[in-house]
RNA sequence: GCCUCUGUAGCUCAGUUGGUAGAGCAGGGGACUGAAAAUCCCCGUGUCGUUGGUUCGAUUCCGACCGGAGGCA
């Protein structure tokens, strides 16, 4: 079976690096599994790696979509299979390397998504009759198509049950029969999975600052004010990095309390992200301590991946 | 120097007609199948500034002291 070597991590965790000298020992190419480096803009703000960065290592599905342009989970996995199969082709190994942890386990899982489609004048709808009824008719609703969804799901919580909802609606079906149904086929390949994680929390928030701080001397205002003066933007307007700033756009806030909010969301962030792999116990944490240097991480993850290989 | 206000959770502040206290934010944990850098859930003991007094009992009332803010000199 052909293996995928999969880093992920907190955002400021160092994966870019990681990955980059990974690709460099083994033969790689990285797939970046991002929801916002896949957009042409940006580049400061979701950190894409810079050519010096990338070390003439190919890097994809990064930079490539309009960011007025919406995406998905489905288009990613889609996207992600093409461009796994093209560069095993080419006899190298994918290394699939992000911070987005929904595209990185619906790739490993190899989720088969249904026909739904999105229905935003639905979903303006049932933002409506929320606003009118109360989240707990919204929940109602779905209980009377999707028992079991409803039950997973808390009121507050009404993205989720206008999706649910949007799914019937537009399949059919319900959206917990979509779910059984896609896990039907075992991904075609094998995955070494690593995740950075920091022995000591202060650390990573340091890195986060200090990152924040090098990307505004980079320019990261002037992407952040591009972003604002841009008015559709659609995925993309969720960066965490140029909707902070907007206050201060608007003179509804000094620069030092937009600066201070990126680095709290940054931050909060990042928290969620290390929930979410530390869940998937298939992934194998690289536990970094405070003395080691770049090279102590590397040989940390070779020496896991030559296991695997 | 005098007067007034003020000192409660990491921060901003509620509150207790005297029976040792609770919100928001921060922080921690969790969920996650087509917007996921999003969305949502759960978690609040802290010498109630210090020290005397009154009281069965004080964070709450009274005094002194120590911070902070303002006013008068």
């Amino acid at each position: 079976m052909n293996k995928i070597i999969v880093v992920c991590g907190p955002t400021a965790s160092g994966k870019t690096a990681l990955s980059v000298e990974l690709a460099k020992i083994y033969g790689g190419e990285i797939i970046s599994a991002d929801s916002m480096q896949i957009y042409t803009d940006m580049d400061i703000a979701s950190a894409k790696a810079t050519p010096e960065e990338q070390q003439g290592i190919p890097h994809h599905l990064m930079n490539f979509l309009d960011p007025s342009e919406s995406f998905s989970v489905a288009d990613y996995v889609r996207l992600c299979n093409e461009k796994a199969r093209e560069i095993i082709s080419r006899g190298k190994i994918p290394i699939v390397c992000g911070g987005t942890g929904l595209y990185i386990s619906s790739f490993v899982d190899n989720i088969e998504f249904d026909d739904s489609r999105q229905d935003y004048a639905f979903r303006e709808e049932m933002r409506k009759f929320a606003e009118e009824n109360g989240t707990s008719a919204l929940l109602e609703k779905l209980r009377e198509v999707d028992p079991e969804t409803a039950l997973s799901l808390h009121e507050n919580n009404v993205g989720r049950i206008i999706r649910a909802l949007e799914v019937y609606k537009t399949t059919g079906h319900t959206i917990s029969e979509s779910k059984r149904n896609s896990r039907n086929t075992p991904s075609p390949y094998d995955f070494i999975m690593l995740t950075l994680e920091f022995a000591d929390r202060e650390q990573l928030k340091q890195r986060i600052n200090e990152r924040v701080d090098r990307m505004l001397e980079q320019g990261l205002l002037d992407e952040a004010k591009a972003c604002f003066e841009q008015k559709n933007r659609s995925t993309a307007a969720q960066a965490i990095g140029c909707k902070e700033f907007y206050p201060y756009f608007r003179g509804e806030k000094t620069l030092e309390e937009c600066t201070e909010e990126l680095k709290l969301r940054t931050r909060q962030y990042a928290k969620r992200q290390m929930t979410w792999f530390r869940r998937d116990k298939r992934i194998i944490p690289i536990v970094i301590e405070r003395e080691d240097d770049f090279s102590r991480i590397v040989s940390k993850a070779t020496s896991i991946i030559d296991l695997k290989l």
